[in-house]
DNA sequence: TCATAGAGTTACCAAAGGGTAACCAGTCGC
DNA sequence: GCGACTGGTTACCCTTTGGTAACTCTATGA
């Protein structure tokens, strides 16, 4: 049935299939043998390519952290004050979710996984990215506050997120995004007079 | 070594325990053997008390919510406008998770279960907070993104929580309620302008 | 054309864990 | 004291599934 194919692009298909196999049925409902039936393929080639279930989760967890920040702190970069950062940041982070949300809902969906392992990767996506944050919000409260808050507006972002893409609805992230960014800059600077 | 327990006791025993297991360790990392144990019990126990691990799982996430939900309405309800329901509601909240703490992990911590019911009834619980916040915000833009931007509040809460709780970090939830409400309440506004 | 390397398969193992059948024991009413 | 009710235990089954050993097939280059 299925073409065979040199390693490493054989690698990157079952990169590509995992994410979507795993992000619908999420990581304990779907076996190697799915994985590989997806891919068109039997178990043992998957294990030639990752040593265990594990090491091909974490490694589509990476990949798609990787994707995420480097498209929001792009364009944040490319900002000149701090509403300008909020708004390309939401917009951005909105944009990611639209076009790769397999890889949302592999990070943030409802079915995510939950390992050891995989809790602490997705913690560490999240945290890098409220530490992104955090510079925007007032200096004049605590950094613990601060970074709480930081906490809090990742979760805004989430949980709007979450909620349309996981009832397939379609979303404008350019609407979206300013909506969400006018709402998070004018909290940003409600904390600020505290 | 455990006293014999009349069933109803028994039964209650199980749900107070179970939800610390659950909470710490997740669905699939924990089995029944080490909900019995904890319950200083054997594994018939629990089947005596409830049909299956989904089942049992199901019971306490159908009663975190109900806490949950219970706060929450209560307090808003005292309030008399809006800028209160949003101070009231929110300092409710943290105050619930400050307090029934493993509650919370167990229904949005990293490491909680998502099996297709617990899925549909986390995204319950969540629908109906989500619901209760939508009429803050202004009529003028239309429902359907109402609704997204009440789900993007109630990330908001989530997100600062899960930060908070996940690194053991105690927070007083009356100040960091005050916070929260003071931001999302000028975000509101600002949407509102949109 | 034939040897070789690497892609892929079949068939299997072993552990984990949900769930149950059959049995035991303490206590309460008579 | 005695039967029976109910809380509890031991010992087991059986499916699922991650992981692997040993084999087969196909393409390539000398």
């Amino acid at each position: 049935m299925s073409m065979r194919l040199p390693a490493p692009a054989r690698r990157e298909q079952i990169l590509d299939v995992s994410v979507q196999v795993f992000a619908r049925n999420g990581f304990h409902s779907t076996s190697m043998n799915d994985v590989a039936d997806a891919a068109g393929v039997t178990k043992p080639v998957l294990y030639q390519h990752f040593d265990s279930k594990q090491d091909l989760y974490l490694a589509l967890l990476e990949e798609a952290g990787n994707r995420l920040r480097n498209t929001v702190t792009k364009a944040v970069a490319s900002a000149t004050n701090g509403k300008e950062q909020t708004e390309f940041g939401f917009k951005a982070y909105f944009r990611w979710v639209a076009h790769d949300h397999d890889a949302f809902l592999l990070l943030f969906g409802s079915r995510a996984n939950r390992d050891e392992e995989s809790v602490s990767t997705i913690r560490r996506i999240t945290a890098e990215t409220a530490h992104a944050i955090a510079p925007l919000i007032a200096a004049d409260i605590d950094s613990d506050h601060q970074r709480t808050l930081a906490h809090g507006l990742v979760g805004l972002a989430e949980g709007a997120s979450r909620h349309l893409v996981e009832r397939g609805e379609a979303f404008d992230p350019e609407v979206l995004g300013q909506q969400v960014a006018d709402m998070a800059w004018a909290g940003l600077r409600a904390v600020h007079r505290g």
